[in-house]
Formats: structure tokens, sequence, C-alpha cells
DNA sequence: GTCTATAATTGGATAGAC
DNA sequence: GTCTATCCAATTATAGAC
């Protein structure tokens, strides 16, 4: 799937405009998964052109028909992980319910896309480093607008009585940092359905109540 | 403070072990600071030893007589944050008191290292890949060690009845994880008391808890 | 233990044929 | 769009004087 922002740019973009680019992916998505489970597992500056070109069997300078440079690579990749979550997951907390079902369903979103996508997740989170600065500052913002948009639920959540904490902001900082930490220690055989529900209950049922229980 | 294990090693240790070596800190440690100062901003592979060295008042070639390589910089660095809090912080748990406020004890420790070593924190979660495997599996044995020894406590209090967790291996993983997240985002213009406080409280009264309460 | 000077290698990126 | 060949810049690390 091309959810992944950026993977289908211009480059490879066919002429017809309706063609399903989800099916194929095309080259550029191609290279940037390739991409990402390098980098996710030995770090972006440790790994080569030429390795990242023969995972996808061509030569270093082939890649430069994809992409203008190992940069634009990386930024793809983070780019995927941020703003297609905003775009695509931040409606959930537009939908019926209360603030608590609204957040409960961003979140196994979340999780979710985390979990097909961890190396992208974790490179995205880790390699922010190696953007240039005007790259950089897009995912930041991207990232700091998902952030308040959970912390306007949270908070909205409060209003209703059914959260109880004193600082939604920092309520909801602790919750997004708890949930993207699953990106560092994923492994395949593990059971989705229950880390996603466990997760959500740490978070709804855990975090997110912790004031109305003062046990110290 | 020379707490960071590795930093004060043989290259400049003096001829009296008596020396307090906590005060004047010493040339590695003074190094290591800078460098893990540059490699939270920058990222390890973008900061050369030049810059290293410019910041403590010497040229590249003199950094050589205090560390042998930039990576074994990095290995200090990653030391300090994994070996020390297990030796220094776990003890913790053995102490007198209930395994919630054994585990209240390890966690404003823990928050408290973090936020005076912000740093050395990001830089040893986020620059694992660039260590050497044998110096990369060292860092993740004292990680995992930490985190059974978490893991054990929330069993016990789950034993107790202090906590209400389905999965203590889970739930520990989550906790630190949220924990371990503030190195990513704190900056100094904050209330330190208040932020351990609210962690501690996330974690006992929230995620510790979450299994009481069963709203959705 | 610090310096200047430099070796040695790596790796991103380009040129131009096909 | 892919290839071979190559350039070029950056940077770790070393040699040897002081």
């Amino acid at each position: 799937m091309s959810e992944v922002e950026g993977v289908d740019g211009p480059g490879t973009r066919p002429g017809r405009p309706d063609r399903p680019r989800a099916i194929t992916g095309g080259r550029r998505a191609e290279i940037a998964a390739a991409a990402a489970r390098f980098f996710a597992e030995h770090g972006y500056h440790t790994v080569g052109m030429r390795e990242i070109a023969e995972a996808v069997g061509m030569r270093g300078a082939s890649l430069y028909n994809h992409f203008s440079s190992k940069e634009e690579v990386l930024y793809a990749i983070a780019l995927g992980m941020t703003k297609y979550p905003v775009e695509e997951h931040l409606p959930l907390l537009d939908g019926e319910g209360t603030p608590g079902t609204r957040l409960a369903a961003l979140l196994r979103a979340h999780i979710r896309h985390l979990a097909e996508h961890r190396v992208e997740h974790l490179v995205g989170l880790r390699e922010l480093t190696a953007l240039t600065p005007e790259h950089r500052a897009e995912i930041t913002d991207h990232r700091r607008y998902y952030q308040r948009r959970v912390r306007d639920v949270v908070a909205a959540g409060v209003r209703t009585g059914e959260f109880a904490v004193d600082n939604p902001s920092l309520a909801a900082v602790a919750v997004l940092d708890m949930v993207n930490g699953i990106s560092w220690w994923l492994h395949g055989d593990r059971d989705l359905d229950e880390l996603v529900e466990s997760y959500v209950a740490f978070a709804l049922d855990g975090v997110l109540q912790h004031a109305r229980r003062r046990s110290r």
C-alpha cells in the first residue's frame, strides 16, 4: 500500500492518474521499504546507497532515478509516519461518541498502523537528526499538531467527567510516548489484538483515570 | 560528577587512587559531556571529532589521548545511562515498604537521573546502532535486566493486591517507555518535582491500576 | 598531553553510454 | 531507467615533533 506519503512522488507517477497505486506500490515504495528495514536495524548513516540498491536488485546509481538524495528517502519514510496519521487518524476524533470512545478509536488505528509499519515508525522517531532542517521542521510540526489534537480530546474527556487527570497536556504526551515506545521492541510473534486492547486500557483506564485514585 | 561509568577510565586515572574524582570530573568526563550535547542535537554521525574537540578547547587529534575512538565516547555515554541505574537505582527495589512504595522510589530516582542527564539519556536510547555489536549487546543486557527487575516488583504488587494488571511484563514495559519518553521533549524551564510526581501517579495510580476499572 | 600534518577509507553523488 | 566508472568531499585515525 502506498499509504506512505511522498513515496509515490512525481518520479514514478504514471500517465493515467487513476492507476491503482495501492496495488503496485511502485519502485519508490519498494526502495523506501527496503531502506527503512536497513535504517531500523543498522541506523541511517551506517547504511549505504549501494546496500539499499542491492536489496531491490539494482545498482547504487540507479536509485537516483527515484530519489534525488539519500536524505529524501528518509524524508519519505518519516513523512509516511507523520503526515499520514494526521490525515487518516485524526478524523476519528471528530466522529460519533464520547471523548473516550473517540480517543480509543484513534489509539487503535495508531497502534495498528505502527505495528504494520514498525520499522518505518522506528526510523521516523529516531533519525530526525539526519533530515535537513526544513524537513525536520515539517515532520516535527505534524507531530506537534497530532499531539495537540490528542491533548484536546483528553481535555474534553475531563470536562465530561469521563477522564480524571490534572494536566491534559502532560497526560497526552505520556500516553503517546507509551504507545510509540512499542516500535522499539515489537516483533512479529505477538497477538496484535491483545496488544492493542492492553494499551488502550493502559491509556483510558489507567493514565487518564489516575487522579481518581490517590493511593500514596 | 563522575557517575557516568567508563568516563573516568584508565586513560586519565591519576597516580593517587584516592583523588576525589567526583570534584574534578576529569578530562574524559568533560569530553563525554560535550559530545553528548552535540550527539543529542545533531546525531552521532553528524558530529565530528573536531567539533567535540573545539568545545573542550583542544584539537581533534588530542581527543585520542582520552578515548581510543569516537565509538568509545558513545559507549561511555551509553554505559552511564544503563550500568549506573542498574547499580544505583535497583537496590531501591530491595528496601523497606510495599512493592508500590519501592517502585515509586525507583521511578523517582530514575526520572531525576534522566532529567539531570537528559542529553546522555537521549543519546543512549537513540544511538545504539552506532555501537560495536559487543558494546551494543552489553548495553542491551543492562536494559533488559533493569526491565526484568521492574516487572518482578510489578508482579509482587499484583500478588499483594496493591496493583491490578493482567500482564505485569507488558505493564512494566509500558511504564518504562512512558517514563523514558520524557528525554525526547524535556527542557529546563519545568518544575521537576511536579513532573516526577505526575509520572509516578501516571504509573502507580494509572497504568498499574488499569484492571480495576473497566469503563468500556 | 597537545600540536601540525597527513594518511586512508568511505560513501554520496554525477557523467555519459546503452 | 539502468548500467559502469569515477569524482569528490568529508572524516576517522595515525605519525611524529614539542
